[in-house]
DNA sequence: GCGTCCAGGTCTACC
DNA sequence: GGTAGACCTGGACGC
């Protein structure tokens, strides 16, 4: 079974699959050769079903496991939409940029949009078991989650456990089988508050707090600091804070300073003007040889 | 194979 | 508000 999901004019499949680490990190499988982006989706059905997503013309298509009634298929199309960021308005974003030859080519290039999950809580545990480890470690402990806790779909691949899921295991298994380290007690402790009800993280997606407010309300949240925060922050569509760890600094400082480290001050003042955009530029300016490196330098 | 060192963000205690 | 040290893992390195 297949759905097409229109995609907004100068919208990059490419760029959008590779626009950070996500794409790597499973329930994504990412088929680099036939470019095709994949995972398990809940759709509130007995069993979830997985989706492979490509690129057709300037549209998405849709591959399913197995045929579904229309109300999973409309849900699948919302995650879609909003896994692939379809519904953000990019021009203001675009027009600010096309202001600065360094950055014009951020436009032409359809970047900007910042691969997520379906939801929030799943973009926390990932974003949490990304700090202070190496990116080996990260797949190691999201790989285990997964393959521990996550629900079975039609075709045997799993989908990102549920806070639920997550909840029932014990600070132990997070230590001793997730390797998850002294993040364990965070990993229960965030998925005890959401399963119950007292803590609601999908809610920061259309929260109308100001930046520094909700990103002092991510903070609440043990594990998650000054990066964690802020790489949240723009998962949920607020591009006015950095996000600034060891691999954007080093970056940095080889690009714009010679290969000498540079304080973060230094760094916040290249971008303060791009304003309410800043913590996009910085992305897209850091990663922008991700896609250099190839031949897809064109919008499709 | 073993021991040591280091990188990677966040938390807590302390000033 | 700023800072130091602990937290924990895995990789690199020397022996």
């Amino acid at each position: 079974m297949e759905i097409t999901i229109t995609a907004p004019h100068g919208f990059s499949f490419k760029r959008t699959v590779i626009s950070h680490g996500w794409y790597d990190l499973p329930p994504f499988e990412f088929d680099e050769k036939n470019w095709t982006l994949s995972r398990v989706i809940d759709t509130g059905e007995a069993r979830p079903v997985t989706a492979k997503v490509s690129a057709a013309g300037r549209d998405l298509k849709v591959s399913l496991s197995r045929k579904i009634g229309k109300r999973a298929a409309s849900k699948i199309e919302r995650h879609v939409r909003h896994m692939f960021r379809l519904d953000d308005d990019m021009a203001a974003f675009y027009e600010v940029m096309a202001q600065d030859s360094d950055f014009e080519w951020i436009a032409k290039a359809g970047a900007g949009r910042l691969l997520r999950s379906p939801t929030v809580f799943e973009d926390l545990v990932k974003t949490i078991s990304t700090t202070n480890c190496s990116w080996a470690l990260t797949k190691k402990m999201i790989d285990g989650l997964i393959g521990s806790l996550g629900r079975r779909g039609s075709d045997g691949r799993r989908d990102f456990p549920t806070p639920e899921a997550m909840a029932s295991m014990t600070e132990r298994f997070y230590r001793d089988e997730i390797r998850a380290g002294y993040r364990a007690p965070y990993l229960k402790e965030l998925a005890e508050r959401v399963a119950e009800g007292s803590l609601d993280v999908e809610t920061w997606l259309g929260s109308e707090l100001p930046t520094s407010e909700l990103k002092r309300e991510m903070k609440r949240v043990k594990g998650v600091g000054d990066y964690a925060a802020e790489n949240l922050l723009k998962l949920v569509g607020r591009y006015d804070v950095l996000a600034l760890d060891s691999w954007v600094r080093s970056t940095f400082a080889r690009i714009h300073n010679g290969g000498r480290a540079s304080a973060d001050k230094k760094i916040e003042r290249y971008y303060s003007r791009f304003g309410e955009w800043r913590g996009l530029a910085l992305w897209c300016d850091m990663t922008r040889e991700w896609m250099d490196r190839d031949e897809q330098f064109t919008t499709w």
